[in-house]
DNA sequence: GCGACAG
DNA sequence: ATCTTGTCGC
């Protein structure tokens, strides 16, 4: 059963102490182990994609739902000013992308680390309003379970709507690694665990530091992704799902394709109106 | 007081 | 995030 919490979105005329406290009940409502009801193994590129879809053939009718792979939507904004956001959000079954939207909002407040589901969140909530499927996983731009209080932009959005969901930084917010996270080989994952800048016994599993691409030459590598999970969704499956859709680039294929779709759909949206003085 | 900090 | 030049490699 579906049980979205709207009481919790993040709302930018909090205080910092309220976002902070509203964080805090964002983290105890979150659920971070797989709690879903399809295969995470049948989220693909469109490459593996024609590989699994002969094993799910024979469907009856009550399992009509699951005749077809999960529909996983990437999220991520661009900015039009200084004082409007573009959310987008694009949606993909097997690869291929079934729907765009976005929506454009009014910027609240400035990004302040560990606050920007305050920030990113009503665009991004606006736009996934605008979405006529369902997505059964959203990938996000940003951190789930890796922050401070283990309410990251990915946590925050999934426990609102009440769907699973995934982080995908590029950058560490906070955290340790259990070991060095230079130069790591393809496919290798690091384990990111709680320090005492984290609201969470130390050691506590976060997600990890996951190498999707890595160049073959000498001195020059690329930096790892920070894979952590939102919401009902454990982070071993958070890395495999991120594993599975990076195929061709360091980012899964929704968040790069919610990336240009955001850079994209500037062109659709209304110059600066003059707000009068 | 200093450092560190997703997008 | 956004800007933007320079460099590496197929």
């Amino acid at each position: 059963m579906s049980t979205p919490r709207s009481d919790l979105a993040p709302e930018p005329g909090l205080s910092r102490e309220e976002m902070e406290r509203l964080q805090r009940e964002i983290a105890d409502a979150a659920v971070f182990e797989d709690d879903f009801p399809f295969d995470p193994a049948t989220i693909t590129n469109p490459l593996e994609a024609s590989a699994n879809a002969a094993a799910s053939d024979l469907e009856t009718p009550e399992a009509a739902d699951r005749s077809q792979p999960p529909i996983v939507a990437g999220v991520d904004q661009s900015f039009l000013d200084d004082d409007r956001a573009l959310s987008a959000v694009v949606a993909t079954r097997a690869g291929e992308v079934i729907e765009r939207v976005h929506a454009v909002t009014p910027l609240e407040i400035p990004y302040v680390p560990g606050l920007l589901a305050f920030r990113e969140g009503g665009p991004i909530l606006a736009a996934l309003e605008e979405l006529s499927v369902s997505p059964d996983i959203l990938l996000f731009d940003g951190s789930g379970r890796i922050h401070f209080r283990q309410a990251g932009i990915a946590t925050h959005i999934g426990v609102v709507r009440d769907v699973p969901s995934v982080g995908v930084a590029k950058s560490l917010l906070c955290g340790e690694p259990v070991e060095d996270t230079e130069n790591l080989p393809a496919g290798t994952r690091v384990p990111i665990e709680a320090d005492s800048s984290v609201d969470a016994p130390d050691g506590t599993l976060l997600g990890y530091a996951l190498q999707t691409r890595q160049y073959d030459s000498p001195d020059r590598y690329i930096n790892p992704l920070y894979v952590s999970p939102g919401h009902r969704v454990g982070p071993e499956t958070a890395a495999d799902v991120v594993e599975a859709l990076a195929t061709s680039y360091k980012l899964p294929e929704p968040v790069r394709l919610a990336d240009s779709y955001a850079e994209e759909a500037k062109s659709l949206v209304e110059p600066e109106t003059d707000h009068e003085n």
